[in-house]
DNA sequence: TCTGGGGTCCTAGGACCC
DNA sequence: TCTGGGGTCCTAGGACCC
């Protein structure tokens, strides 16, 4: 049996952690730049506020109903997350623990008796709730598949299931399954969905009784028969190791404001080049390749929303690298060609690809590796930037007008990363 | 009109996730 | 006026090899 975990309405709760008062009323958490809404309580959810709605259009109704507002605190949420994983470790061992997500852990239940998971499960729920302040809904099933479709009932159904749902019978899976839209199957994006549709296949139900060749050939290969036999009860997806490297980093921002300037735009490209360079070295790691992109702002549409013409570029690097100053060099160069006069711009990003340990640096016939200093350098500057957590020192390229710098206009404290945010109690 | 039969490696792009 | 920011995996197809 697997279980998954997910705390509820993740960033709010966190929120409301620190905001006791907020604990029954309404609260929704902003995207960066204020954008869109991305996370919103329950009264939110009755009030028709969907998930991923742009916050200037549902603004008069946010406030007529008095609702909480907050610009998302990653610092915060990161932190919150840390604790609840580290509870679930303890108490279910590291090794039957895989962290999936910020807000989500799958758990192997596998040493736990059958007849023993649903108490296991519930008094693992309360624990977290008294230990951190957040809610958790829990869903436990033979398949990680079936687990999602478990937990997404308990969480619909919050009264009747304590948040707690746990699908072990063959009748109860299919309980399960007919109650479940083939869009709110995990795996199942826009895209399948609208084929399934198309088909007739409306329920999970439905999908489950399918062959599995025929899953192969119209839901992509591979991965649609893997989703099929998970919905059939055969476990096939197993907990993933924890990843600790990543194969891709990538600093993307919209702007705060519209960006005509070149200027402008090397700024945040030159910071964005700098962030991605830290958390590569934070993985110890080097990266072999750097690209560089840039999203015009839409031409005026009437109704749905579209996305201006991008445009980018791709440098290999001769050495393989984690020096912030030997990126941003092409970086600049990439953006300057990118660039052209005249036009808007409200999007940019960096990613940084053949991504390999910094052990493993191939070195080439004309390039150098990074000299000792140049890595000196750099220990240096990321031990600064993460003690004082305020980018003190800068490369001189990242500039300091800041005109594309996002908007966050509702920002909860650090309350607990920050010493100086703490909580005041009187 | 016909135009071998394998391989490998790489990239672009599509689909998905939270 | 204002519409997020990360990631993953897989496949198809091109370039190249013998």
């Amino acid at each position: 049996m697997f279980a998954i975990v997910d705390c509820n309405s993740f960033y709010c709760s966190c929120e409301r952690v620190f905001e006791p008062k907020l604990h029954n009323a309404p609260v929704v958490v902003l995207s960066n730049n204020d954008g869109c809404i991305i996370a919103r309580t329950d009264e939110v959810k009755e009030l028709g506020i969907a998930m991923g709605a742009p916050f200037f259009q549902e603004k008069k109704r946010i406030e007529e109903a008095g609702v909480a507002v907050f610009s998302s605190n990653y610092n915060l949420y990161g932190d919150m997350s840390r604790r609840v994983m580290q509870i679930l470790q303890d108490e279910v061992g590291v090794e039957h623990v895989e962290v999936y997500s910020v807000d989500e852990a799958f758990l192997h239940l596998h040493h736990i008796p059958l007849n023993m998971q649903e108490e296991f499960l519930a008094s693992l729920r309360n624990k977290i709730g008294m230990w951190t302040g957040i809610q958790v809904s829990i869903g436990a099933a033979p398949t990680k598949v079936l687990s999602k479709v478990a937990n997404r009932l308990a969480k619909k159904h919050k009264k009747a299931t304590k948040c707690l749902l746990i699908l072990s019978s063959p009748s109860a899976i299919q309980e399960a399954l007919a109650k479940t839209a083939v869009e709110d199957i995990w795996g199942i994006g826009r895209r399948y969905a609208d084929k399934l549709h198309n088909w007739g296949i409306t329920t999970a139900a439905q999908l489950e009784e399918m062959p599995i060749p025929w899953a192969g050939k119209h839901l992509g290969g591979v991965v649609g028969e893997r989703l099929l036999r998970e919905l059939k009860g055969e476990a096939c997806i197993p907990l993933q190791e924890p990843r600790t490297d990543k194969q891709m980093i990538a600093t993307t921002r919209m702007f705060g404001h519209t960006v005509t300037e070149l200027k402008d735009l090397e700024e945040a490209v030159a910071t964005y080049t700098a962030r991605a360079v830290e958390k590569l070295r934070r993985q110890h790691a080097v990266a072999g390749g750097i690209s560089v992109f840039v999203i015009e702002k839409a031409p005026p549409t009437e109704g749905k929303f579209r996305h201006g013409p991008s445009r980018s570029s791709f440098h290999l690097m001769p050495v393989a690298t984690a020096a912030t100053n030997l990126l941003i060099k092409p970086a600049l160069n990439m953006v300057r060609k990118l660039y052209k006069p005249g036009h808007s711009y409200k999007k940019a990003g960096v990613v940084l690809s053949h991504i390999v340990p910094e052990t493993h640096v191939q070195t080439n016939l004309f390039g150098q590796p990074a000299g000792k200093e140049n890595k000196k350098l750099m220990e240096i500057i990321d031990n600064i930037n993460f003690s004082q957590r305020n980018d003190i020192l800068q490369f001189a390229t990242t500039g300091t007008s800041r005109n594309w710098k996002m908007q966050r206009g509702y920002k909860s404290r650090h309350y607990t990363t920050r010493w100086d945010e703490l909580k005041e109690v009187r």
